[in-house]
DNA sequence: AAGATTGATGGACACGTGACCATTTATGCC
DNA sequence: GGCATAAATGGTCACGTGTCCATCAATCTT
């Protein structure tokens, strides 16, 4: 593999200067330039990113872990964040943790070792790997959590406005008639901490309606929980007349269910669901969703990574709240015997 | 940020005695590796990938570059790929090429300035970077193409063993009576030069049905090019009964055009697609679809190229052939006027 | 007990680059 | 034409590690 000294010399200049026909070309006369860059042509030279970064003591690498890389948001995420970071010169490492902090770990630890500069984190359930985090922190990795933020977190973060999603959905179905109104999963300190699920109960209150607790059970964010737990809230003797499913993964879970029952949606049960699914729109009937903007949030969230990066971390911690988007399609409808 | 030295410097032995605590720990004295291993703790060390890399000449980094995440055919790959490989001690780069031959150069330029030791590559449309990428190998990057492969590809493949699924396909469509039987798109040597498209109307010839030129018309592998191609064929005088698919992606247009057609499937159109999504299972009627085996093709890949990175390219090039599954659902029928 | 052998540990250097400072060459000015 | 100034180019070293070889201590052999 040629490297810079190798140019030089075949441009018989110095390494210095064969460098700069690569960062500072201004600097050269133009028939110095020109033989320099007939050099690398010839030879193929590429500059080594690895030594580059030992030198300057920070790699053109950002790191991304998700939950889980085959729910389509976050498929969408990194792809976007991919496109954004490879426009900069910058590679992405990605992982996925499986939600699981101890996975988790592991990949960080793997992010850490290879100095990545910037991380986007999804953070996983179980015990915060806070200290860690922090750790990384200090030596010099920007953090930027996402989707998902730790209380009272030292880090900035991108996420969606859930609570006015929330409350948006839950508003909805009441004035639809609903009163028995169940989330697909239940907030829970360690194993799914997320505020759509903490958020729920405060918006059913708000429309002054009690949380049912027979109807609050958390489970893991997955289609397979999810549907177990739709065939069981829905053999309750007072089964909830709509569904509020807080991911489009477990959205399907409730769909498989419902179908199995026999239930017809909307007619005996409103299904709502978060995410724009891209299958939401092809079943029967097609699904009420609250589309997040995801392209727009992982946007943001490798741009602000990698100014933070280039240009040193922003002086306030960053907060972006994105607004979602409630796309009304058929499959919500007053229930059929209104309490 | 501490280094190995300063991990020697506290535990009072030198550089080489602390890296083998980490390496070689058996070389050690067990009071020596004690002291060394607390010394790490204390200043939580992590060795820098970087310099290692450097120094050794090879990274711990593999490359997977894909048509598009978003396909969760792709997000299947990418998940299982980055989890073996991270089980060896490697981080994963991820790429997208949009299956543009122009952003996949770009793409192969990244990789190549971070020297990834390995790369997955699912190739794009468009102009082959074939002499990149045999530079590439030339100067040390083992490659594997993955889902698809160049004619005479110099380099080792794991595939499906498409030519059996799309004889699969088409035979089991003529047998419940179609004669009329589509593709959703059609071979190009530039534009989509697969080898399911490509191989489709010999499948159509094997069973005694002339290809229709009518039917044949490329299209880029995008669910809106599959709605707007089944449009138009369900549209002409003579509309194929049957449409085959030819991935997940496409099937999703094709379904959505049917039904705002108002067509029955399977009454009026029988549809057959590959890659078993979490969606075909839940529209009506279910899809049946031809099941590639995502996570085994991934792990196969995965660790192909960390062995070949590991010990040395194989003698013979990997060429290994996936076998696809049938699974029938009832979204295809005989056609209501056999011809 | 002295040499031979094994077990532990240490020192020097190179990987390819970027930062920094030094030096040479061209240009402007009177 | 000589000097000041700007424009171009060159030289040296450190980033943190892994490799290679050297050294020193401990144990074995006869």
């Amino acid at each position: 593999m040629p490297n810079i000294l190798d140019v030089a010399k075949r441009a018989g200049v110095s390494p210095t200067t064969a460098k700069r026909a690569i960062q500072e070309p201004h600097l050269l006369r133009p028939a110095t330039l020109e033989r320099v860059r007939q050099a690398i042509e010839e030879l193929g030279y590429e500059p080594d990113q690895l030594a580059g970064s030992l030198r300057r003591g920070r790699t053109r690498t950002i790191g991304l872990m998700v939950g889980n890389i085959i729910e389509p948001f976050f498929a969408a995420l990194i792809r976007t964040v991919a496109h954004e970071v490879r426009a900069q010169g910058y590679a992405l490492m990605v992982a996925d943790s499986e939600y699981d902090s101890g996975i988790e770990l592991e990949n960080l630890k793997m992010f850490s070792g290879q100095r990545v500069s910037g991380l986007i984190l999804r953070s996983a359930f179980g015990t915060p790997n806070l200290e860690y985090l922090k750790q990384m922190q200090t030596r010099g990795t920007y953090i930027l959590q996402i989707d998902h933020f730790y209380p009272d977190s030292p880090f900035g973060y991108v996420m969606l406005n859930a609570q006015d999603c929330v409350f948006e959905g839950v508003r909805y179905l009441y004035e639809l008639g609903h009163r028995r109104i169940a989330s697909l999963g239940a907030y829970h300190p360690v194993l799914t901490p997320d505020e759509r699920s903490r958020v729920f109960p405060l918006a059913l209150q708000a429309v002054g309606l009690a949380p049912d607790p027979t109807y609050q059970r958390p489970i893991p964010r997955s289609e397979e929980a999810a549907y177990h737990l739709t065939l069981e809230l829905l053999r309750l003797k007072e089964p909830p007349t709509a569904l509020f499913s807080l991911t489009g993964t477990e959205a399907a879970g409730a769909f498989r269910a419902l179908r199995e029952l026999g239930l017809r949606i909307p007619e005996d049960v409103s299904l709502l669901t978060f995410d724009n699914y891209s299958w939401t729109s092809l079943v029967t009937p097609p699904l009420d969703v609250i589309e997040q903007p995801v392209e727009a949030m992982g946007q943001a969230a490798a741009q602000v990574v990698l100014q933070a990066v280039e240009e040193g971390p922003p002086l306030e911690p960053v907060r972006m709240l994105f607004p979602g988007r409630l796309i009304k399609r058929g499959s919500c409808a007053p229930p059929r015997r209104p309490i």
